[in-house]
RNA sequence: GGCGGGGUCGCCCAGUGGUAAGGCACGGCUCUGCAAAAGCUGCAUCGUCGGUUCGAUUCCGACCCUCGCCUCCA
């Protein structure tokens, strides 16, 4: 079986094939953050996606090119800098920070390119003039260039590949009333806009005068800059489908640089939101967390990880704390496996060249699946489950644990949660240990239970085995 | 209004034309001085109403509820 996705362009399903099987990567680009603020946890869902996708594509053979664009100029931004008072790139430095920072908080691999729209104008520039040249933009009165479905439709092209168009019965929204468009077409989309009082310093010199880029555009500029005219993999949020998905094909086939009857992309993937009571996560409606706001609550980056990697991509789930502290139990009991598996392995060295066990052959099985986080998930603990069972039992051989850890390892390559971070227990709790030790032995367990009830106030307790009595953090 | 998703155990979330996977929570048992952890074990008939079928949660139709996109948006 191979790795099969839902395409959006197809709607379905599908076998994933790279675009160029002789090339040495494929091309992945995934719309990133626009920095104007701290990114939400329902924005970092796709993120986490993404780097889900990545990595199994990897556990899969294949070789990533992952790019990821940062949305350095735009109006929320541009109000911003001229509130503050601070530069565009100290302003959006400021934030594409925090953002690369909650990335590695969430245990996601760095893309490979990071570009920033104010990175590409040159690129941009050039796209449009391409458009310009094939009569698909034109001019408006105040200086901004505008893509022309129309024209674009005139060319045998196809607007309206990633969602079902009936302009007709399109609902006659306000949404024009407080702009003082210029456009020969409602649909039409700005690719260049011209220089206005509110935007300060931030302007760009371009053959139409002073402006900067639409939105759209960055995108085809800087995915086909760094990947090519036609290339694997575009993710991104579901709300991006359109009409940023559909302008971004639009721009991009319309000029015309793909080669062979190729498209743009060839497999769209969209991830779905995170909701809050049953409602969209979002700036606007207030009911989000930021990764640091959980970080305040005391949760840990893996555990949010964990969160949101426990539903299927393509459906929508309800965010709450209660669920968080859910995945963090349920992390737990994974971890306390794998803590224990390490101990019982000791030194041993797996065979490296066994072939794939059942676990990691149900798994791959599993994530085949257009990436069945929910299957795999039920693999996982199946697993737990059967491992727990043979450590309790104490007929895991060193080897055979050190085979275990190593197929966990290859799965949590995947999944990305990695280890428990370590954490020393304080000379107080060592000593209290010592001491409940001693009145256990004493047989003195009203001692022993006071002994371990002032543990807690170190956020510590003890846990009893055979093997001795241990240390656990709360 | 147009288009596209959802409604499965207390909560989260898979799945299938032949009587439902996993996680969290909860109950019982084993282990333990007591706990904890772990194991074993118990716990759902799948929004409503019709239809097709030997048989539907799974297909078809209607209806109800709900979310998203159509405007910046992950």
């Amino acid at each position: 079986m191979a790795l099969c996705l839902f395409n959006s362009l197809q709607r379905r399903v599908e076998a994933f094939t790279p675009l160029f099987p002789e090339a040495d990567a494929i091309g992945f680009y995934c719309c990133g953050p626009t920095v104007y603020d701290f990114g939400h946890i329902g924005n970092f869902r796709t993120f986490v996606f993404a780097d889900l996708l990545r990595r199994y594509l990897e556990f899969r053979g294949h070789r990533v090119n992952h790019v990821m664009n940062i949305t350095d100029v735009e109006d929320k931004i541009i109000r911003q800098v001229a509130a503050t008072g601070l530069s565009l790139a100290e302003f959006t430095g400021k934030y594409t920070d925090a953002f690369l920072a909650d990335l590695a908080t969430l245990s996601c691999l760095k893309p490979h390119h990071l570009p920033k729209a104010t990175d590409y104008i040159p690129q941009i520039i050039d796209l449009i003039e391409r458009l310009e040249k094939r009569g698909i933009a034109y001019r408006a009165g105040d200086g901004s260039v505008y893509f022309s479905i129309n024209k674009y439709r005139g060319c045998g092209c196809r607007y309206g590949q990633l969602v079902t168009l009936d302009p007709e019965a399109q609902r006659q929204t306000e949404r024009v009333s407080g702009d003082s468009y210029d456009k020969d077409n409602l649909a039409d989309f700005a690719l260049w806009k011209a220089r206005v009082p509110g935007d300060g310093v931030v302007f760009w010199e371009s053959p139409w005068g002073e402006g900067r880029p639409g939105w759209h555009i960055e995108c085809s500029a800087m995915s086909m800059a760094l990947l090519g005219p036609s290339f694997d993999l575009h993710l991104g949020g579901e709300d991006l489908a359109f009409p940023h998905h559909e302008d971004e094909i639009a721009q991009s086939e319309g000029t015309g640089l793909q080669q062979g009857g190729r498209p743009f992309v060839k497999h769209w993937v969209h991830a779905a939101h995170l909701l809050v009571d049953g409602k969209k996560m979002s700036k606007s409606l207030g009911n989000f967390f930021t990764v640091r706001d959980l970080l305040n609550k005391g949760f840990q980056g893996r555990e949010i990880r964990f969160l949101l990697i426990s539903a299927h991509y393509r459906e929508t789930f309800n965010f709450t704390l209660e669920g968080l502290e859910a995945s963090r139990s349920a992390l737990a009991r994974l971890d306390s496996t794998v803590a224990q598996l390490t101990e019982r392995a000791g030194a041993a060295n797996p065979d490296n060249t066994l072939a794939p066990s059942p676990f990691e052959i149900a798994f791959t099985e599993a994530l085949d699946d257009d990436l069945n986080v929910s299957k795999a998930w039920a693999v996982i603990f199946d697993w737990v489950r059967e491992t727990n069972a043979a450590l309790a039992t104490g007929s895991l051989s060193p080897i055979a644990a050190a085979e275990r850890l190593h197929a966990w390892r290859r799965v949590d390559g995947v999944m990305g949660l990695g280890a428990r971070p370590q954490e020393e227990a304080p000379a107080e709790a060592l000593a209290l240990l010592e001491k409940r030790n001693a009145a256990k032995a004493a047989r003195d367990f009203a001692q022993a239970d006071a002994v371990r009830n002032e543990l807690k106030a170190f956020g510590w307790t003890v846990e009893d085995s055979k093997s001795g009595s241990k240390l656990k953090r709360l």
